[in-house]
RNA sequence: GGGCGAUUAGCUCAGCGGGAGAGCGCUGCCUUCACACGGCAGAGGUCGCUGGUUCGAACCCAGCAUCGCCCACCA
């Protein structure tokens, strides 16, 4: 193919599909155990099949296809892991809401074999799409190994770690105060509660006493106590005060009646009452509040429940039985000022749970549920994160994560809903409890409620290779290399992972994790459907090109979350046209030349070096995950040093060498950055007549035979004394060749080459311009006219130089700076000022001739 | 209430102990045969504030201010 029949402007949606089906076809991406080479793991965190992906999923995609295309060029066996996650009660919420708004209808009006079969309809549906989007993204994922948490083997999976698990005693069912979701009529863990600033009431609310004696201490005949939902109190099974509080001495022992439902109970004492706040008496309501629950433990307390698992009020509730509890608040509330029981209501500010998914507030409610205790499983996860098994960037999220763990409570696994993997255990008719994936019998009833959903996303790593069977993949490919996520699931996922990871492999299940960046929305908010701004990443891909986007997200991906800006995109894009120009260049270039000297010539040597030591430190910040500096690093080099400086070199000083070394440093410019890029990287391979599939091709690895200090020297002097020349013509408006002297230590050829300036030995007799570069000087001929000019612009340099010549001495003449800053540094600064006295020297010698 | 992080050019962000950087935007010149999604040359910053450590601080320490994020059972 000719240079004039490539456009100037790459096409990406002319190519990417027809590449990506290419590299399917060529099975680049599938990946098998193969004993005589390294395996490379990344399992993709599954999405979850609610809704599409966003820019979260862009990035990190991003981010996992330029590690694992970086691994399979350097010779591993590179697996990448794709899968998708049933999301329990994300998916249930939206085919509710789906269904509710449709037809009307809930989840129990379909029952629930026809609901869970709505959501396994919906959830395929879901997935499709996802998969396609991923496509789009470029995922090098190896689609045969496609993996579901619905799916029958995943399934026996998780089955297998819950009843294992309940054998070791770490499962247990317990009566106890859980998140609960009116709403979706289920328990929530802590993790999937949201606490909200909200503007409420703290009521008063007057006990009247019971027992017939006297008022209290106060002179009132009643204990009053503070609360914010008035509600409970239908539920209090007694009050209790600070045993140090002074002032309620005297209360302790005696009995009150609870409001409506006029159950005496007890005034005890209890260290938990802060008597600073409010009254100073607290009312203990077991069966709606943690703290009362411990409370009530301790002295033996009844549990009086007073909700129904809707959030209405339930039979406990005296005269307010049916109603929701937001009308009961009201009519309690009213009842009470009309009996007189309503003490001082103010305005207060406090936090209120709310769920996650749904955000319905949640009531902390006692029930029956499935635990998980934490302590057992957390100690050898702590044990790997603190001796490095596992190691996350950046490490300041390893010690939070271990923090986390070292604070674990135990984990609440069961949720009263019906989309996901129904919990096995059985219940006997004698009333026996057996935990197995097969009924026992026919008597036997199976529990109804199913797992949270991150239980079985805590298997993943190792449920997708094939676990509890001992297969081949999950031996060859676990441990996996890296798990990169965002740190939101750190704590829901990550740190679960480990903890299943250890107890069933008795391995971590990732050496590395990377902790990526937050994709804020321009103004630094968070996306969210609901403030409707965010950003889909395929538009992007349609308008910018997939490369540019991935390029343009790992380019502003370092430890900061950052909000995306257009821009990125767009710099992406413009690397692409700039790179896509440059092979359209190297095309139309003679693949010999005829009058360049026969050897490499110092900028041939010079762009080798400096290729080789790009590819050193983008290779080794990939590996640190320091992605803004790798996309940085090779950006650099390849606008600014190949295509600014080298392609022009070529065209104006070639060497016999030149056409060789340019398709050299081009393909492996093509090669480092296919990870990152490989569409347009693979197509512009294909038009420049490269080898093979860059898929298949290797990474450029460090070469210390091409070293070249020296040569990178001359190139530096060089491009200083040409920029110097050229900063001086847009100054001085002077075009056309000009006579000059070069510095020493410069490429002749190149320098008048580019700078325009026809060498001479000596400019005796002319009127000449002096110009600085670096420790060096060029000097031109010039015309007359530009005498005064030239006066000025000494000047000017001259008093900058002096400047310089200043800071020096004074750092020099200060006796604690020699003495004490390190050799190097005062050697320096010593060159540094010999090299400016000289250049002023020169400078107004030059003045005085011309003044 | 605890913890973590941020504050650098108009904007988005790098740099994290030895003379302030990039991209975009802006100014001037260049439609030169790879690229105007371009080239060359420029302008633009007391590196949030106040102290401290150091020969030397954008960088380390302390405090303050502002913003953000996590965690926590105070009614």
């Amino acid at each position: 193919m000719s240079q004039a029949e490539i456009p100037k402007i790459f096409d990406p949606k002319a190519v990417e599909a027809r590449i990506y089906e290419e590299w399917e076809r060529s099975g680049a991406f599938e990946a098998d155990p193969e004993p005589n080479k390294e395996p490379y793991c990344i399992v993709l965190p599954p999405p979850n099949v609610t809704g599409a992906l966003h820019m979260g999923h862009a990035l990190n995609g991003a981010i996992q296809d330029t590690l694992i295309r970086r691994a399979r060029m350097k010779g591993y066996k590179a697996l990448w892991l794709p899968g998708v996650d049933h999301a329990s009660i994300a998916l249930q919420n939206v085919v509710e809401r789906k269904l509710l708004r449709e037809e009307g209808k809930t989840r129990w009006d379909l029952g629930r074999e026809e609901f869970v079969e709505r959501c396994r309809v919906f959830a395929q549906e879901v997935r499709s799409r996802i998969l396609g989007q991923l496509k789009r993204l470029g995922a090098s994922v190896d689609w045969r190994r496609l993996r579901y948490t619905m799916d029958e083997e995943y399934v026996d999976s998780v089955l297998t770690a819950f009843i294992d698990l309940h054998e070791l005693g770490l499962v247990y069912r317990g009566n106890r105060i859980t998140n609960w979701c009116p709403r979706d009529r289920s328990a929530i863990s802590d993790l999937e509660v949201n606490y909200e600033e909200v503007d409420g009431r703290l009521y008063g609310v007057r006990y009247p006493f019971a027992d017939g004696r006297g008022p209290g201490p106060d002179g009132n005949p009643y204990a009053e106590v503070n609360t914010t939902r008035p509600e409970t109190v239908l539920g209090d099974v007694a009050l209790v005060v600070s045993p140090d509080d002074e002032r309620y001495e005297e209360l302790v022992g005696r009995k009150v009646t609870v409001p409506f439902v006029k159950r005496e109970i007890e005034v005890l004492a209890d260290s938990y009452v802060d008597p600073e706040f409010g009254t100073g008496v607290l009312k203990v309501t077991p069966a709606h509040d943690p703290n009362d629950f411990e409370i009530g433990k301790r002295r033996a307390l009844p549990a009086v429940n007073v909700l129904n698992h809707d959030g209405t009020i339930n039979q406990n509730g005296g005269p307010f039985t049916g109603m929701t509890r937001e009308e009961a608040r009201t009519a309690l509330v009213a009842r009470l000022d009309e009996e007189g029981l309503l003490g001082e209501v103010r305005e207060y500010r406090h936090r209120v749970g709310h769920c996650d998914r749904c955000g319905a507030v949640i009531e902390p409610w006692l029930s029956e549920q499935w635990w998980v205790s934490m302590k057992e499983l957390a100690e050898p996860a702590i044990e790997a994160l603190r001796t490095g098994e596992v190691t996350v960037y950046p490490d300041s999220w390893q010690r939070e994560t271990i923090r986390w763990l070292e604070n674990l409570q135990d984990w609440n696994v069961s949720r009263q809903l019906w989309w996901g993997h129904r919990i096995p255990v059985w219940y006997g008719p004698g009333g026996e409890v057996v935990a197995a994936k097969e009924s026992p019998g026919v008597e036997w009833e199976q529990e109804e409620d199913i797992l949270d959903t991150w239980f079985s996303s805590g298997l993943w790593p190792f449920a997708t290779l094939g676990w509890p069977e001992e297969t081949e993949d999950l031996l060859y490919f676990y441990p996996t290399s890296l798990l990169s996520t965002a740190r939101e699931i750190m704590y829901l996922w990550v740190a679960r992972m480990i903890m299943m990871g250890l107890r069933f492999r008795g391995e971590v299940p990732f050496e590395k994790v990377n902790v990526h960046s937050i994709v804020l929305a321009e103004n630094g908010t968070k996306m969210s459907k609901s403030k409707g701004n965010t950003i889909d990443p395929i538009d992007l891909f349609d308008e910018y090109g997939t490369d540019a986007v991935r390029f343009g997200l790992l380019y502003q991906s370092s430890t900061q979350d950052f909000s995306y800006s257009y821009e990125r995109a767009a710099l992406g894009r413009g690397f692409v046209t700039k790179l896509w120009n440059m092979a359209r260049f190297v095309l139309s270039y003679p693949m010999e030349v005829t009058d360049g000297a026969a050897e490499a010539s110092v900028s041939d040597r010079w762009i080798l070096s400096s290729f080789n030591e790009t590819a050193r430190e983008y290779d080794r910040t990939l590996e640190e995950c320091e992605f803004s500096e790798a996309m940085r690093l090779v950006y650099d080099f390849a606008w600014h040093e190949l295509a600014d400086w080298y392609v022009e070199i070529c065209k104006v000083a070639p060497s016999k060498e030149t056409p060789r070394i340019l398709r050299e440093v081009l393909d492996g410019t093509l090669r480092l950055l296919h990870p990152v890029m490989p569409f347009v990287t693979e197509e512009m391979n294909r038009i420049v007549g490269g080898e093979g599939m860059l898929v298949r091709s290797s990474f450029p690895q460090f070469d210390p035979a091409l070293e070249d200090a020296e040569a990178a020297r001359t190139l530096e002097r060089t491009r200083l004394a040409v920029s110097a020349v050229r900063s001086f013509r847009a100054e001085s408006r002077v075009e056309g060749e000009l006579v000059g002297r070069a510095p020493k230590g410069v490429d002749l050829t190149v320098f008048s080459a580019l700078a325009g300036v026809r060498p001479a030995e000596q400019l005796d007799g002319w009127f000449t311009a002096t110009l600085p570069a670096g420790d060096a000087v060029v000097e031109v001929a010039l015309s007359e006219e530009l005498r005064r000019k030239e006066i000025e612009r000494l000047r000017k340099e001259i008093s900058r130089i002096e400047g310089e010549l200043g800071r020096a001495e004074g750092k020099l003449s200060n006796e604690k700076f020699v003495e004490r800053a390190p050799e190097a540094v005062v050697t320096a600064e010593r060159e540094k000022l010999n090299r400016n006295a000289g250049l002023l020297e020169t400078l107004r010698t030059r003045l005085e001739e011309y003044l």
